[in-house]
DNA sequence: TCGAATTGTGTACGTTTGTACACAAATATA
DNA sequence: TATATTTGTGTACAAACGTACACAATTCGA
């Protein structure tokens, strides 16, 4: 009781955050009974938050603008994430190994948030996939300095460094989609499925040494 | 008109297989329009092609099943397209560079068919989902298939060719919606796209052939 | 402490949707 | 040629939708 969540104790603000939230949660739950984001009706949305239709909008003006809450709180975790497993002091193998890890566990712990950001990536409403685009590339951006300041793949040119970075990016973001559609009672599949993942990663990454060497031999 | 084009000459079953036609035309024009496949209706594919909202039942059992329609469509016709791209007996680099040309030129000319799978690929309907996955396994196969015939990569085990080749479909596929969100009257951008997606895939090659060495190594 | 602003409720209206049924015209089959 | 099937039309209806407006309850700022 000591704690500040008792509910008659709470400042207007953060009731609203709260039922804001369970906007959120109430649309990621009906994706996870197989509907899709773009199906989804404020109207359906209100009723599974157990509140009256009309309430919805004095939160978000559309579907598509509660969307880009939901866009908004995936990039920010994520890329926290990321950069923390990116800060320790090792080596680039090791770096690789955590990155794939935290980004693997963010997947499966956020499994409704990620089925929504992989969904929309590419289908859906324009404003969501720009928003989610510009996420990615953010994201892109991130590593590609990241990997400027390990020194690794030094001799690489910017614009290079960043088309394999996408490269990189767009594997990850390829196997999430092909995880989460697994029967969640095959955890051999999975193991599998991860497995062939951070393989195409090697590949891409050695392929990245050998670019360097061709690079400098068009000199 | 020595053709049998002529309206009052065709048989019953060429008729319907015209109007099942204007159905799927129809539902991908509206999609050129922004709406997304999930969000169109029955109602809305009947009145676009010209017609009442239950003559769609003739045809389809639902929108998913027209979606199938469309699925088979590209299926059938692109896997013919890189069957042949990579018929020509030339060397593994020509062949690269023509199948890349044939998906663009084909990605190009049918932009709607095109954005109908990047969006349903990984969003809105299960059954679609599964569908187009299937097919861009039996791309996968193919292609596999298709190094070993021509003796390239001959030290890899038949698992890591099929990785390798589920890691150059991917990036092939990825490349997809980037060009086609493009606006049309930017074709310095789109050839800038398209030269970053040709290098990311000769990383891919690069690393492939390290992958073998590196395979070897471990024995 | 009091007026103003905010958050959520209740009701209502016009559209659009999926789907059912009966029917007309055209075509295939016998 | 006569009959049966198929293809598309017309009408209809219940359900769900987005959104508007008036209202109750609470909380904030002066």
């Amino acid at each position: 009781m000591a704690t500040t969540t008792r509910k008659d104790t709470l400042s207007r603000t953060e009731r609203k955050d709260l039922t804001r939230n369970s906007l959120l949660q109430a649309a990621l739950h009906l994706m996870g009974e197989g509907r899709s984001f773009t199906s989804l009706g404020i109207r359906e949305i209100a009723r599974e938050a157990g509140m009256v239709p009309n309430a919805f909008y004095r939160h978000f003006r559309s579907t598509d603008d509660l969307g880009l809450g939901l866009v908004e709180e995936v990039g920010i975790t994520l890329r926290r994430l990321l950069r923390e497993a990116r800060q320790a002091d090792v080596g680039l193998d090791d770096m690789v190994h955590r990155s794939v890890g935290v980004y693997h566990q963010y997947v499966i712990n956020n499994r409704l948030l990620f089925l929504f950001i992989s969904s929309e990536r590419s289908g859906g409403s324009r404003i969501l996939r720009l928003a989610i685009r510009n996420d990615v590339s953010h994201f892109t951006n991130e590593m590609a300095q990241d990997f400027r300041r390990l020194g690794v793949y030094k001799e690489l040119s910017t614009s290079s460094l960043q088309m394999i970075c996408g490269l990189i990016v767009t594997t990850m973001l390829a196997a999430a989609p092909e995880i989460l559609d697994l029967p969640p009672d095959q955890p051999l599949l999975e193991d599998e499925m991860t497995e062939n993942f951070v393989q195409q990663l090697q590949v891409v990454l050695l392929g990245a040494a050998q670019w360097k060497e061709k690079s400098q031999r068009e000199k």
